[in-house]
RNA sequence: AGUCCUGUAGCUCAACGGUAGAGCGCUUCUCUUACAAAGAAGAUGUUGUAGGUUCGAUUCCUAUCAGGAUUACCA
């Protein structure tokens, strides 16, 4: 132990603790995983974000859920890989690095490929290290030394392989087919990068003339400019007025080309006219009714979007332009019917911002059915990927389903360029669509294949084109772990991977790309689970985008809050089934705080007390939860000793007080409900239980409970409360650490006072584990009755105006003996935490009472039974003894007294005294029939107390609960009163087994003249819990009004529950058909809200 | 248009078919020696609407309204 106590600072100071332990983290390897680590292992690889520039929200949800995931499992002693990456995103980081050579008026053609490559490069070194910091800022547990990136050597050797193989299969192939073609980037993009949007154009109706007839046929378009690339109009075939013109044909206007009439089911003959212009080179539909009526292909277009040779006069023209133009034309020839506003969807290029144009051109292209059909088996056949939740299955299985071939080829020069190798001089030295060609990894190996095809070295060009990015990432589970290459080991221990964890919106472009090529090129699916989360929402529910500019820099809220709050507070927003969730912000502050981010200022300290002036108030509400628990634990280590948790050694289960095994009881039971929606991916649930155990229960309560214990006097009731403090708070700490990884581990390592070390982390720590041995639902469910005393007692207070200070007399009255056993137990908690100097807990109806048990104000103020101060047990000892008695009373007291004091009261001697005393009792009692009433009767236990506090650490190990349980069976032989039996006592304070109420209220009413007793004498103000009376004797004047209403309240609500309750009962279907235990719970629940309201009636009447 | 998801307190969300809860916010009181970034007490609901099944529906079914996602777009 080290000489000075362990503390921490009175204020948390989370930037520097969450830099100290990211440093440290990665200084010490402490996440490296080894592959030669026995036992299961769980790995996972994250989604490899852009490099685009920097992280936003989304990512920081995804990375909270999947460190918090990945330290859970660390925790339960797996071996652990969480491998770290970025990807090289092609088309987002090409237009970035254009656009800043746009701005020094350059393009990548003045550059050339290699230059170009060479500063795109420079900027990812940058971008990339951008993004690896935010991540490590988010406190993610990876494993740094296997960081990769896409265009890494190993995975692009990865990325050749697959190609090459690929190939080889036939599952690759180049051919001229209509791909969504950006004029912007001028290359052919993804369906992800395409988003639609939905705008108003217009739809235009034309005439084309049958040749030979004066008549037309009647056309509509939403884009005209297409019309020049017609090359048929078709109809439907069973539709009877255009049967008779199907294979005449129309003379398309402006082109004056003859194109045939065709009939083809894909018409729908009641839209519009029924008629359709098929343009096959520039939709998508158009395309396949092209191959099917072997229709000839005109593309009117150039890459850049301006019109090409084919499309006439209009050549040149930009594609918007040449709309108008030719509408214009139209016009002017007579052809144009009409012009109707339509909505209509158009697909725009994410990074270009122009409508994609669909376009015919030669790109290569993945046959994805084959592939598709091995992953389909393995869903439908294993349930293989298992989805969490399990209802993004079907999403994924449609999309397998229904899937298109895939255009990989990108005219880019960022990324993997294809490996292929065109043998040009074949078609005049340059590449064309039907230049030969050979596929293989290096241009050695093609060399040598080219020459062996054609029988002579020929000159080679390889395509200048790049794979599409999803390429790569389709491998990225594998290519990541060494697949393919030299390396394997990572491969061999850790693939399949585990989880996968990712947001719906990929789950067609990446995840099915994933398992599609994983299943195919290692005959396993990547991952045995897919965890879909779904995305962060604005202040106004609104998705985040770059085109609203409502995206929120996670780095701000880190600034602002501490890291350890914004993953807490995105955990525990998550809800059930991949939803969405929103985070609270506050904009115009968030825009002020970014701009001074910018000029390098600090957020300024906050400000408490202070309105609108939080930057997020769910955030906020996190940070608070991280100060909460820094302030318990400093409470706790300042009640150490300094003692280790090791040190003081698990707590004896004997000798566990009531709240203690309480609260172990509850951190059992959280434990295990944790462990359960952990391993189910319940995060939120997870994270919400956490903070009501600690804050509710540990600190609320239990802290507050054990309070009179750590303050009194060395003893085992202490000893055994600094035990159960430590270990719940360290299991605590352990349960939380996943969530809330940096202040649980500082807060560790202070308490276990173990240098931290690669090996002494408290993410090697293992996750606890529940005891069910130490859950006891009876006991939590007695506590309720306890605290809702403490409440009902407190709201008294509040409505009686008792200065929150004061401590006052409080009376419980239960006739059911279970109620009155757990009052009698929890006791001293009530008087501590109600703040009620005397309590007395009776039974209304079991004995007259000899007087009121309450008695008039006292002139001298009762020593405090309950404050355990030494300065008031000073006061206790020096009254004199018998000044006057009331013998039951000081029964009573003496009784609470060894109730309070159990410490003290251990000693031999002190409970030899006690019986003494009660002897004496006994025998005064004997010769005196009426006993006057007496409130301050309390000078002889002073003489006892000296006694006892003289021997006070005499002896140790007495059964007090047992002895204690003696003492109150004497006190009922003396008084007569119902006093439980002496095992059942014992029992109850040692090991509670009192079943708690569904309360049977005796038949027997108490008797008007009972409850009166008290309010004979002073005004009281009066509750009900469960099915206990809580009587509160006031000095001074009342306030009639306020305790009138107060009951009245009170009146309604039990009423309003025994008549609804009964309207059930007396229904016969119910009380025949519902299981018996609802019934049973039933009249239980109206038998005590009768009791209830009787009682409350019965005081009120006293009015 | 199809499919899917969601409608519960002011906000964000909970509730094996058993009679609705929590956090934040709000109101009142309190700077009590872990914590005012706190503590104590309190108020707040035709569970979107209408039917149905059931002894009993926030929960299951049907219809409907509203919001969202997604796929496909009819030219």
């Amino acid at each position: 132990m080290t000489a000075k106590l362990p503390t921490l600072s009175s204020q948390y100071e989370a930037k520097t603790t969450e830099t100290k332990w990211q440093t440290f983290w990665e200084a010490n390897e402490v996440f490296k995983a080894d592959p030669k680590q026995a036992g299961d292992y769980f790995s996972i690889v994250t989604p490899p974000p852009n490099v685009t520039g920097s992280l936003h929200m989304g990512h920081a949800f995804n990375t909270a859920l999947i460190d918090t995931i990945v330290r859970y499992q660390r925790m339960l002693g797996k071996n652990v890989l969480c491998l770290p990456g970025t990807d090289h995103a092609s088309i987002a980081v090409q237009t970035i690095v254009e656009k800043q050579l746009k701005a020094e008026g350059k393009t990548r053609a003045d550059l050339g490929r290699e230059k170009f490559l060479e500063r795109t490069w420079e900027w990812k070194k940058e971008s990339g290290g951008t993004i690896t910091g935010q991540l490590r800022r988010l406190g993610l547990s990876a494993d740094w030394s296997r960081e990769r990136f896409t265009l890494d050597p190993k995975l692009s050797e990865s990325v050749l392989e697959a190609f090459v193989q690929l190939h080889s299969e036939g599952l690759i192939y180049r051919g001229n087919y209509l791909v969504n073609w950006c004029p912007a980037s001028q290359s052919a993009v993804s369906d992800l990068e395409v988003d639609n949007r939905e705008i108003d154009g217009n739809l235009w109706h034309f005439r084309y003339p049958i040749t030979g007839t004066k008549d037309f046929i009647e056309v509509a378009t939403t884009r005209p400019e297409t019309m020049l690339g017609d090359t048929a109009v078709a109809v439907n075939p069973t539709d009877d007025r255009y049967k008779a013109l199907v294979g005449k044909t129309v003379t398309l206007p402006l082109q004056n080309r003859e194109i045939p009439i065709i009939a083809d089911e894909y018409v729908d003959a009641s839209f519009g006219t029924g008629c359709v212009k098929i343009t096959p080179a520039h939709d998508t539909n158009d395309f396949e009714m092209g191959k099917r009526h072997d229709l000839p292909f005109i593309n009117v277009m150039n890459k850049d979007g301006s019109m090409n040779e084919n499309a006439g006069e209009f050549e040149g023209l930009d594609r918007f332009d040449a709309r108008k133009a030719v509408v214009v034309a139209l016009e002017a020839a007579g052809n144009l019917v009409k012009i109707e506003p339509y909505k209509t969807t158009l697909p725009y290029s994410e990074r270009g911002g122009v409508p994609i144009e669909p376009l015919l051109s030669t790109q290569w292209f993945v046959n994805t059915a084959p592939l598709a059909q091995k992953a389909l088996a393995d869903l439908d056949e294993r349930n293989s990927p298992e989805y969490v939740p399990d209802r993004w299955k079907k999403v994924y299985r449609d999309w397998l389903v229904n899937l298109k071939d895939w255009c990989i080829s990108r005219q880019l020069w960022w990324g993997h360029q294809i490996p292929a190798w065109y043998a040009v001089e074949e078609t005049g030295g340059v590449i064309t669509d039907s230049t030969p060609f050979v596929v293989a990894k290096n241009s050695k190996e093609a060399a040598k294949l080219a020459e062996a095809k054609f029988g002579k070295v020929v000159k080679l060009e390889q395509d200048p084109d790049v794979l599409d990015t999803w390429f790569s990432s389709g491998l990225w589970p594998f290519s990541t772990l060494g697949w393919g290459t030299e390396e394997q080991s990572d491969y061999d221990r850790y693939y399949p991977t585990s989880t996968l964890v990712t947001g719906f919106d990929i789950i067609f472009f990446w995840v099915a790309r994933m398992t599609m090529m994983g299943r195919h090129f290692t005959e396993a699916m990547p991952f045995d689970q897919v965890y879909i989360h779904g995305l962060v929402r604005d202040e106004n529910g609104a998705k985040m985008s770059k085109s609203k500019n409502n995206g929120v820099d996670p780095l701000v809220l880190i600034d602002e809050y501490s890291t350890d709050a914004l993953r807490y507070t995105l955990i525990r927003e998550v809800a059930g089934a991949g939803q969405d969730i929103s985070l609270q912000l506050n904009r115009k502050l968030y825009n002020q705080r970014v701009k001074d981010r910018a000029a390098g200022k600090e957020p300024p300290a906050p400000t408490p007390g202070s309105k609108d002036n939080s930057l997020s108030e769910s955030v906020e509400a996190s940070r608070n939860f991280t100060n909460k628990l820094w302030n318990a634990s400093r409470f706790v280590l300042m009640n150490l000793e300094g003692q280790t948790p090791e040190q003081l050694g698990t707590p004896d289960t004997a000798k566990l007080e009531l709240c203690d095994r309480w609260i172990l009881s509850r951190y059992h039971q959280v434990t295990k409900a944790l462990r359960e929606n952990l391993d189910q991916y319940s995060l939120g649930e997870a994270a919400k239980q956490l903070y009501e155990f600690i804050w509710g229960d540990f600190c609320d309560l239990y802290i507050e409970l054990v309070k009179y214990r750590l303050q009194g006097e060395e003893g085992e009731s202490k000893l055994v409360a600094q035990q159960t403090l430590a270990l719940v708070l360290e299991g605590t700490l352990k349960l939380l650490h996943p969530f809330m990884p940096h202040i649980t581990e500082e807060i560790w390592h202070t308490v276990v006072q173990k240098e931290a070390t690669g090996q002494v982390s408290l993410a090697l720590e293992s996750y606890p584990e529940s005891n069910p041995a130490l859950i006891d639902a009876d006991l939590e469910s007695q506590f309720e009755l306890l605290i809702g005393t403490i409440r009902t007692i407190r709201n008294l207070r509040t409505e009686a105006g008792i200065k929150p200070g004061e401590k006052i007399e409080a009376l419980l009255q239960s006739e059911n003996d279970r109620e009155r056993t757990t009052l009698e137990s929890g006791q001293i908690y009530i008087q501590n935490l109600a703040r009620v100097k005397k309590l007395s807990i009776t039974n209304p109806s079991a004995s007259k009472p000899l007087d009121p048990p309450a008695t008039k104000p006292a002139t001298t103020p009762s020593p405090d039974l309950t404050a355990g101060t030494l300065k008031d047990r000073k006061a206790w000892a020096d009254r004199t003894w018998l000044e006057k008695l009331d013998l039951r009373d000081l029964a009573d007291d003496l009784l609470d007294y060894l109730a309070n004091y159990q410490k003290l009261a251990i000693t031999l001697w002190g409970i030899t005294l006690t019986i003494l005393a009660f002897n004496v009792l006994k025998a005064a009692f004997n010769g005196v029939h009426r006993v006057a009433i007496v409130s301050d009767l309390l000078e002889d236990i002073g003489f006892f107390y000296t006694i006892f506090f003289v021997k006070d650490n005499l002896l140790k190990s007495t059964d007090r609960q047992r002895t204690f349980g003696n003492l109150k069976k004497l006190k009922g032989d003396l008084f007569g009163e119902a006093a439980p039996a002496v095992e059942a006592v014992a029992e109850t304070v040692a090991a509670p087994i009192v079943t708690p109420s569904p309360t049977t209220p005796s038949p027997t009413h108490p008797e008007p003249d009972d409850l009166r007793s008290v309010g004979d004498h002073r005004q009281t103000f009066a509750g009900v819990v469960g099915t206990v009376q809580v009587l509160i004797p006031l000095d001074g004047l009342v306030d009639i009004t306020a305790l009138k209403a107060k009951l009245e309240k009170d009146l309604t609500r039990a009423q309003n529950e025994a008549q609804s309750v009964r309207g059930r009962l007396s229904n016969q279907k119910f009380v025949a058909q519902a299981p018996e235990e609802v019934v049973q719970g039933a009249k239980n629940a109206l038998a005590e809200a009768e009791k209830q309201a009787e009682l409350i009636q019965a005081r009120l009447s006293m009015l």
